[in-house]
Formats: C-alpha cells, sequence, structure tokens
DNA sequence: CTTGCTCCTATAGCGGCTATAGCCCGCAGA
DNA sequence: TCTGCGGGCTATAGCCGCTATAGGAGCAAG
C-alpha cells in the first residue's frame, strides 16, 4: 500500500506543508518517490507520522520527538530516558499553568478590582500606567514560554 | 531629566535591543538624540516603556498594546474598549489554562498508566504510538498557541 | 591617548509552522 | 487531442516577540 502525501496528510490531520517540514527536520525519513518524483508513503511511514502529531498535541517538542523516536526505533534502549523526556514536558506543562493562573488573577484584579466600577477613568489603563503594581517578578519569564 | 536607552532598560527590566524593537514596531514614539546620535528619553517616554511592560507580563500581546496605548493616550475615547481587550486577553488565558489541564490529564495517564507500571516495555513510547488514543480533537490548536 | 563600556544600524536566528510563487504531473471530460 | 483542474514539487518569506551577532562610533575616566 502506498499513500500521497496529500493521503497521509489527510489521515493525520496535518497539513502538507508540515510533513514535508518533519521531512525536513529529521522526523520523518525521505520517502520513496514514484516515477514522476512525487512521495510515494508506506504504512510504517504513516505510523510514524500519527507518533509524532500525537506527541506534537501532548506538547512535545520537535528535538523531544526526536529523542522518542529513536527509542521507539530501538525497542532495546531504556525506557527510563522516554519518560524522563514525559516527565521534563509535564512539568513545563505544570510551570506554564501555575504561570497563566497567576496571569489570571491579576486580569480579574483588573477588570473587577476598584478603579473598574469607579465612574468617570478607565480601571485597564489606571492598573496598567501604574507601573509600582508590576514590580513583583512572578510572570519574569512568561514573554518567551510558548504552548507547543 | 533626560536617560540614555541603558538607563531605561535598566529601571524597566527590558533590554536594550527589545526597546529599540518596540520603537520599531510603532510602540515607544522616536526619542531626541544627542549630538553624536544616541537616543535620549524623557520621563513620560520611560512611563509608556513601563506601561508596555506591565502590559506585557499580563500576557498582552504587542498589538493589543498599541490599542491600549491609543486609549491611554486620548482618555475622552470610551473605557469599554479598554475592557474588551483586557477581557480577550483572559479569555484567552483561560482557554489555555483549559488546553494544558488536559495535557497534564493525558500526561499524568501516560506515566502512571497500566503501561508505565507493567513490566518489559515502554508506556510512554507504546501510548504515543497507538495514535488510536490520540483521535479525540482536544487539543488541536495547541500546536500555534502561544504565551507572550 | 587609550581603555572599556555603552551606543548605533543592520541582519539573522529561535520554534513550529503557514503562505506564497512558479513550476510540473496526472487524470477527466469534450 | 486539447483543456482544465486538483494535486504535487522546490524555494523562499512571513508570523510572534524577542535575542544575538557583526562591525562600527561615542563617551567618560585614568
Amino acid at each position: 500500500m502506498e499513500f500521497s502525501i496529500g493521503e497521509i496528510a489527510r489521515a493525520t490531520g496535518t497539513s502538507v506543508q508540515t510533513i514535508r517540514y518533519y521531512e525536513k527536520r529529521g522526523l520523518l525519513r525521505e520517502p520513496m518517490r514514484n516515477e514522476g518524483g512525487q512521495r510515494r508513503y508506506a504504512s510504517a511511514d504513516l505510523q510514524r507520522l500519527a507518533f509524532v502529531r500525537h506527541a506534537r498535541s501532548l506538547g512535545f517538542s520537535l528535538p523531544q520527538i526526536t529523542d522518542l523516536l529513536e527509542l521507539a526505533d530501538h525497542p532495546q534502549l531504556p525506557c527510563a530516558n522516554a519518560d524522563q523526556i514525559a516527565k521534563a514536558n509535564l512539568k513545563r506543562v505544570r510551570e506554564r499553568i501555575a504561570a497563566l493562573r497567576d496571569l489570571e488573577q491579576e486580569l480579574v484584579k483588573m477588570l473587577d478590582g476598584p478603579h473598574g466600577k469607579s465612574g468617570g477613568s478607565c480601571g485597564v489603563i489606571e492598573t496598567l500606567a501604574d507601573h509600582q503594581l508590576c514590580l513583583h517578578e512572578k510572570h519574569k519569564d512568561l514573554a518567551t514560554s510558548h504552548v507547543e
């Protein structure tokens, strides 16, 4: 059974460009080509792509997935590594949740706080302008953290 | 009172490059220059930068902050707009928290689940390889969502 | 006058895609 | 056989919010 790139894209809910991108990044092996130069995938390739997408949906980064694929390809390697990667990911996720919850609290305070209800001026703008309020360093690393 | 870029950087916990980036993006006005061509900032500029940083720390995007600054600059404009921006931001934050909590659950399941404890093979790898498990679309948009 | 820090512009890189341009391929219908 | 259309191909640029680098110029102290 051979599939075109569009077929495995549809099957896995991935865009065609993303599949080519994964190939360039080394996550997917270079597939066979038909006589016209188009990619032809086998079932194993489809499985591999599904693995990648599942891992992405769980927030693993492409380098992490590269490592996980390596472990999947060589079952004799110790599973502890996979567990460590998953645990590192879980840790990151929990840190983000904590950071976002702080953020949520601040936003709620901003919207419902004393300024918000008072007649004339904008509570939101006032809160932002008062930079005394932002000197706690809680959100220090939010600017560079991503959910992927 | 005039400040160099390094001074307002230190005062607001911003990098010098980031300040120049904000200027290029139109968040900060082009400041005066001294005779040597270096930027010289007034107190108002410092205030404005602090506003931007405070808003960033609360997860507002640069376009959102552009709008908020517009509202801050023109107090006669209706505050409802600022509230709407803040509410939109709060909504986004809450959606992210919900998505990350789902993710956290999945990761915990993956690590503590039946596979994890069973003797020989890697629970984590097996879970990822079994793409039946990933057909629920819960995490659909995580790949492109950012915390900024 | 030299040292060493800051400042300047311009450009490239991060992650994980997405979108575009400009071409080729294969198949269906008239 | 021609024509059109939906795919496929490569290469490149863009998104966000920075960060880092190269290669130079300014500036204050010793």
